[in-house]
RNA sequence: GGGGGUGUAGCUCAGUUGGUUAGAGCGAUCGCCUGUCACGCGAUAGGUCGAGGGUUCGAGUCCCUUCACUCCCGCCA
């Protein structure tokens, strides 16, 4: 028999009463009756009551032990009566009477209490990880995520997939977010970048011939963090799949996720199937590509209702003459809401940095009108027309922002949000996928004015390659794709461009000669010249699926040593200095900011 | 880089208009208690009120600076 136990803390039931059992673990909770000691010991798996009183000798040592102090105890399995089962617990209709036990981890004085359902800060628990992480709520959280990566790794493998792993010291690549650098002692004054993604090396292995591949891959990007976002790195299940079409990957990845959220989840899907939503589509009906599709509001564009000579809102008619657009969004039957609720967010929306919104309802006596301060503005017949584009009844009212595209889009998507969220519109019990298709190649940025990829440069162009449009690139559209989920972006992904000389012309439009592409992207435009299968794929960010379905709103939730907001462990003191000699090794001298 | 929130005992928090010696629960220590499962009861210890400066007769409270944590914007192909 093993020296520290014979059982978990969660096997024993009225079976076993009468064998004697060693059992090991934590001591979770103590209730000292003064000649009656009950001590919950727990483990990994559950908990079991121990029992020991005054007759036994070991009781006043046991009384003083400390909590979450680690012991082995000796016992037998005996019965509780009817009146003291406890149901709560697996183990609750028995008890271990003490008869030995032994300390095998003494515990000082903690720092934060382990049984509680208190919330602590963010500080002490990061400091502490290796006592939070006993606690039963993140416990599970991790306990999820190795049971849901391990499931999606076998689905993986039942889909055909292979797992391979590539590169952790790579070369940095002047696309996307900022690298992190490791110097290199063998060649003094060069870097290897940390992959944000093996975006070169999935590539790679297809045209190595294998076809499907897949990797939970970790990726590192140096980029301010956020609730759903960690600094420094996270994990992506990266794959990437040969001569196929959009489509294939679709059907591939819904069928992952649709089994991995039914399987690890009790929420319902909205959609069996995932809607596809164009970039277009997805920027005017919701102002963002990453929308919550729980939520039921859409906006829509007015901007013409602005150009009737019976519609005198002098404020927003100016705006719109100088090129601005007017937005809006409708909410249903909400004509008796107090005044506050319409106050609350427009007041809102001018903390947000807006020019807040203006708003009033549709009311009809002897004719249709509009109610509240600005409903004076709007004519009848300039109701009925907004009425008509907006699908709005009377009864509804009609929050309106006006503004250049992006501040809108910015705006009204925000908006969506808040006033579903006051109307309590969502329903915190679905999951909402869908895709986001039909990205443009191209964007221009704003303020260099200058033309970049909008999102990955290896993105194959839609259309009949022999007659794309070079001359107008913002209007070329790629297959690139996200997937969303409760306005959560969960991954993106592209079929590739696998011809090189396609390749040096989408990158001339973005500004780079083809030896710039050749320096930067050396290993795969070499490999597309040998015989590249057409290929593509996705990366769905392991982390936030398993934030959403331990429905959680916070990334360190499910993430087992996480770094704090300034990418520090406070646990490990990660970051720290290094010594002169390890940077005379790698020929560093610092330059410190005061 | 910018904006918001928070910071009081080991932990979670209260602390009024600026006014005597800064409180509670949990935890710790000591004592009582044989059926609890958030056991109960009594006592004790425990405080640079994040730090620094200022206003004031007097600051946990007001002002300024600063630090830490967090949320958001920027950033994240």
């Amino acid at each position: 028999m093993n020296k520290y136990r014979s059982h978990y803390c969660n096997n024993l039931r009225k079976k076993d009463v009468g064998s004697k059992v060693l059992l090991a673990g934590w001591i979770n909770k103590k209730r000292d009756h003064g000649n009656l000691l009950f001590i919950d010991l727990r483990d990994n798996y559950g908990i079991t009551q121990c029992i020991i009183d005054k007759e036994n000798s070991n009781f006043s040592s046991l009384e003083k032990i400390q909590l979450e102090t680690v012991v082995k105890v000796e016992g037998e399995v005996i019965n509780r009566s009817n009146e003291t089962i406890n149901k709560e617990i697996a183990t609750g209709e028995i008890e271990v009477k003490i008869q030995k036990f032994e300390v095998l981890g003494v515990c000082k004085e903690l720092p934060m209490p382990i049984f509680s359902d208190q919330e602590y800060s963010e500080e002490i628990r990061l400091k502490y990880r290796f006592l939070d992480l006993r606690r039963k709520k993140i416990h599970e959280n991790i306990i999820l995520r190795s049971k849901v990566i391990s499931f999606i790794r076998n689905e993986m493998y039942n889909y055909g997939f292979l797992e391979f792993q590539t590169p952790i010291l790579t070369s940095s690549s002047p696309e996307g977010a900022r690298d992190f650098l490791v110097p290199s002692r063998l060649n003094p004054g060069k870097f290897y970048a940390l992959p944000q993604a093996p975006q070169q090396f999935k590539q790679l292995i297809m045209v190595s011939g294998f076809d499907k591949y897949f990797q939970i891959a970790p990726c590192f990007r140096d980029e301010d963090a956020r609730a759903d976002r960690s600094p420094g790195e996270f994990y992506q299940l990266d794959l990437e799949m040969s001569f196929v079409e959009q489509e294939d990957i679709f059907e591939v990845v819904e069928k992952m996720l649709i089994n991995t959220f039914k399987k690890f989840s009790n929420k319902k899907l909205m959609y069996d199937k995932f809607p596809k939503i164009s970039y277009a589509d997805a920027m005017m009906k919701y102002g963002t590509d990453k929308p919550d599709l729980r939520n039921p509001l859409l906006i829509n564009d007015i901007t013409e209702i602005f150009l009737r000579k019976d519609v005198s809102f002098e404020i927003f008619k100016k705006l719109v003459k100088k090129g601005f657009n007017v937005r809006c969004i409708v909410t249903q039957n909400t004509k008796d809401r107090p005044r506050s609720f319409f106050d609350n967010i427009d007041k809102w929306a001018k903390d947000q940095g807006a020019s807040g919104l203006a708003y009033f309802t549709i009311e009809k006596e002897a004719q249709i009108q509009a109610k509240g301060p600005i409903g004076k503005f709007f004519s009848e017949e300039a109701l009925a027309e907004i009425m008509k584009k907006t699908k709005a009844k009377v009864g509804d009212s009609i929050f309106m922002a006006c503004n250049n595209q992006k501040e809108l889009e910015k705006i009204t998507s925000l908006a969506r949000e808040k006033i579903a969220k006051d109307l309590g519109l969502i329903n915190e019990n679905i999951f909402a996928f869908c895709w986001i298709v039909d990205y443009p190649m191209f964007e221009k940025n704003e303020q260099t004015n200058k033309i970049e990829f909008s999102h990955n440069p290896f993105s194959m162009p839609q259309g009949d390659l022999k007659k794309i449009n070079f001359d107008n690139p913002l209007d070329i559209l790629a297959y690139q794709y996200d997937i969303v989920c409760n306005g959560v972006e969960l991954s993106s992904g592209a079929i590739r461009n696998h011809k090189p000389e396609l390749m040096y012309k989408l990158f001339s439009i973005a500004g780079y000669t083809s030896q710039q592409v050749d320096e930067k992207f050396s290993g795969m435009i070499n490999a597309l010249s040998y015989g590249a299968p057409p290929h593509g794929g996705i990366a769905p960010g392991i982390d936030r699926i398993v934030m959403l379905l331990a429905d959680e709103k916070n990334i360190r939730e499910v993430t087992m040593f996480p770094m704090n907001q300034n990418a520090q462990d406070l646990m490990m003191n990660a970051p720290s200095e290094v010594n002169e000699n390890q940077l005379k090794e790698l020929s560093l001298s610092l330059k410190l900011k005061k």
